[in-house]
DNA sequence: GTCTATACATCGATAGAC
DNA sequence: GTCTATCGATGTATAGAC
């Protein structure tokens, strides 16, 4: 064991260039969209990230707290629109359209999260009901509480808020959690910012149309 | 090892009653549609079918087959329902409101469907490029080919039948699959036929909205 | 057709050298 | 802060008794 004349290969010592915490965050990030929470390994994050697994795990204490730090950083922003929009001075359907704008630009800027979220819900993780006084749940709420503030404004005709609100969140999260399925038949990924743009453009004529829907 | 005065409890034996292959296969849906491909082990299969594990891998060669056999049985119909609308003799628009019905009675009345289908967008599973040539794939060009069918019948406002099929799927299949977020604000399950009769209604609504869309 | 027992890989997580 | 080495649990899959 002790024998000081063997050296192994890749012995330990002085790291040449420490990973930075946000570095091994992105990557979790995308290993967690591709692979899922199961699938992905803390040693397939860690080869990922350039480093051993028990480096990992020196920065974060359990793969649980990594999800959860990795996941949070993700969602937060959303959360951060739909309450800007929510408490806007312009008309209704100014605010619409600029929060429908705002949500397609950062999900078409930030290919992981889409999927993150979905996976989320499919797998009722932490963000659901604790994990940040319910991430997912509070975007959820906002959406609905900026619809029911139209119909009382009586901008629009009133329906079911609720199947409003799930159809809309729909229509954002599939396109861009559905990569490569979205873009099979154009030549870029979905990703590329023309094809943002393009689907901006979409997503705003049928959210406008789906509000414009009379009462069912 | 070999000692016939020692007998162990629970020896093996002649089954009383030979699990049937279609319980192991609706079992094996659940469990791949709530913990994922990854999260759901052969062990946690059997286990729920109320059988080991090796008298499950007796049944099925391997995991992958027994996903691929589970989840394909699941989502055959689909295809089928979205091939007889296209084909249907009445006009556009009641083809349009009767392929949602369906779709949403199918899935209202198969609660493992819609998880299970965007899992396997969600993790590129075998379902999206090979096994069965392709199902998802298949059912979203159905969608497509029908969208344009009714453009070029002049039925409606030509736009992008991408970006339209896509948000139409994704308000058929985030509402289903998101249970329980969907129903938080309902008492009972959003799979109650009460409350798919109500889904039903609103996505007609949605979808008709959506496809009235002016072209983007 | 089901079982016990087991092989072998990988999982999350830890110990301790440097 | 990174590494090698290892722990115990669990993963897929198999052998062979009944």
């Amino acid at each position: 064991m002790t024998n000081p004349t063997k050296r192994r290969p890749g012995r330990p010592g002085r790291p040449k260039k420490p990973v930075l915490r946000a570095d091994l965050l992105s990557v979790a990030r995308g290993a967690f969209a591709e692979l899922g929470y199961s699938g992905a390994s803390m040693n397939e994050i860690a080869g990922r990230a350039g480093i051993r697994k028990p480096s990992l795990f020196h920065h974060f204490v359990t793969k649980e707290a990594l999800y959860i730090e990795a996941v949070g950083a993700a969602l937060a922003p959303l959360g951060g629109l739909v309450a800007e929009a929510a408490m806007g001075t312009d008309g209704f359907w100014e605010r619409l359209d600029l929060l429908g704008e705002l949500v397609v630009d950062y999900l078409g800027g930030h290919p992981d999260t889409a999927r993150l979220l979905v996976r989320e819900v499919l797998d009722r993780g932490p963000f659901l009901n604790d994990g940040g006084q319910g991430v997912v749940r509070s975007i959820l709420d906002g959406v609905g509480a900026f619809l029911e503030q139209g119909m009382d404004e009586g901008v629009f005709a009133r329906g079911d808020s609720r199947h409003l609100t799930l159809s809309i969140i729909g229509v954002h999260l599939f396109y861009f959690s559905a990569d490569p399925l979205s873009g099979a038949q154009i030549s870029h990924s979905v990703f590329h910012p023309e094809e943002v743009e393009s689907r901006k453009r979409a997503v705003v004529a049928h959210v406008r149309a789906l509000v414009g829907t009379p009462g069912v």
